[in-house]
Parts: structure tokens; sequence; C-alpha cells
DNA sequence: CCTTGACCTTCCAGCCACGGGAACCCTTAT
DNA sequence: ATAAGGGTTCCCGTGGCTGGAAGGTCAAGG
């Protein structure tokens, strides 16, 4: 298989592709032309790694979750720890996000949005009402 | 003020100070020696972009509530469509972190998390449990 | 044989919003 | 004179790609 098909069969870009090779996360063969040639081994490889990023897992991540995909000896105790850390992340971030976005609804719920100047928004991020810039 | 001093009191590292002068978005004077001298109009701006920042807004956004919140004449509408689009993104992204943090949860669930080395995990992110990698 | 066009190759630059660190200058205190 | 603690510019690195230039390869058509 050429990059072109793999790409689309893995659903990345061949520019991702040629990445992840380049960090050494697949090493496919080449043809006598110099063309990369994938093997199923690669392609089922680069899926993993699609779906595994579609999750939203970090590079870093996603190397050790294939090292571990490729480990047939491996416990099932490492890659929950490596998921479970991701989700706590997820927690913390959609925490963060959901405070921010109180605040915000908060703000432009309390802004006019007409024609006139005044702004609660503004206001609130200049610290106070009174020194409205200079 | 030099920079150390805005730094402490906007609460922005010096570095980001340098940028955010280098991108535009404040313009210090100089003293004779070459320091930045920064008035107080320079730190209200500063730390307006921190409470923007802080919020989440990127800086294409923080620019143009900059010049809003110099704009003594604007209209609340046109802050209220930038914090509102802003708004919605953020609703975006929860959901879509919600929907990765339930996919996620799920699997994480089913893995028995021991030193046995089937794992829902990885059969998930391979595709079909058969072709548990070659 | 030549061309066209789709495919492939490598390499370099850029993205965002900074952070680290080098190499150097200025000020103040001792 | 020196040391500490400011300040300055400049360049590189981050993550995870993406775009583009410049060129090699292959199959089809005239």
């Amino acid at each position: 298989m050429n990059i072109g098909e793999v790409a689309q069969k893995s659903g990345l870009p061949a520019k991702t592709i040629r990445y992840y090779e380049g960090i050494g996360l697949i090493r496919p063969l080449r043809d006598t032309n110099g063309y990369r040639a994938f093997r199923d081994r690669d392609l089922h490889k680069l899926t993993f790694l699609a779906r595994a990023r579609a999750l939203g897992f970090s590079m870093n991540d996603c190397r050790a979750l294939l090292t571990l995909y490729e480990d047939t000896g491996r416990a099932s105790a490492h890659v929950k720890e490596i998921a479970g850390a991701h989700l706590h992340r997820i927690d913390e971030k959609v925490a963060q996000l959901q405070s921010l976005r109180a605040t915000l609804a908060h703000l432009v719920d309390a802004c006019a949005g007409d024609d006139r100047p005044d702004c609660p928004i503004l206001e609130d991020l200049g610290g106070t009402a009174d020194q409205s810039a200079g």
C-alpha cells in the first residue's frame, strides 16, 4: 500500500503519517522507487493512533498505548492507568471551562448589547467601572 | 514603572508583556537607558488583557476587546457579540469534551485493570478484538 | 517518444502564545 | 571594584501538525 491508500483507510492525512514515521511511531518499508510500502500492521497502528488521538490522548500517551497495544503480554492495569489519568485531565478541563462559562455567561447576560457604550463585560475586564481606559 | 513592577501588578510574566508589545497590543515609552517606561494606561491595558486571557479569549478577541475598551464611543452590542461567540465556542468545547469523556469513562470502566493482557480499551482503539496487533 | 496529471519524495517555514536561556547593559549598595 | 538584581535583545523550542516549494515516479493517451 502507498501512503495515499493508507491515508484514506486510516483517515489520517498523508502529512500526518509521514510525521508519525518521523517521530518513530511507525516504520513502513520502502519500495525500490523510494515510496513508502505500508503493511497491514502499519495500517492497524495508524488506525489505532487515529482513534487514540480522536479520544484526545497526547502523542506521549499514544506512544505508550501503541507499545502496550503491540505487547501481547501487557497488563491491562497499565492501559487503564493511562486512560484514567487522561480521563482525570478531561474532567479538570471540563470543570475549568464550565467555571469560565459561568462567569462569561453572567457577563454576557448583563450586557445590554445595544448601541450604547455602557458594558458590564468591559467594566469587569478593566477592573473597576471608573478607570474606563485612557 | 519598569517591567518588573508592571508584571507584578498585572500578574503577567515580563516575557508575556514584552511579547504583547511585540505584537502591538501595548506601546510603552522608553527611558533614556532603554528600559520600558509603563504608564498607568499601559498597566490598565495589561490587567485587562490578563483577565480577558483568563476568561479564555483568543488573542484576536483580546485585541478587538482592547480596542473597544479604549473606544469610549463603542456600542456594547459589539462587545456582546464577541463574548457571545466565545461563549458559544466554550459550549461546543465542553460538549465535545463531555462526549469524549463518556466514551473514555465507559472504556475505563470496562477494563479490569489487573495484570492480565485483556483490555477493552486497546480493543476499542485497535478496531476489533481479533487484530490484536502483529 | 512526449506530455499530462496524479501520485510520491524531501525539506523548510509557519502556526499560537508564549517560556528558557544566552549574552549583554544599567543601577545601586558596599 | 564588585556583586546582586534589575533590565535589554535575540534565538530556539514547545505540540502536533499543515502548507508549500522543488523535484522524482508512474500510468494513460496521442
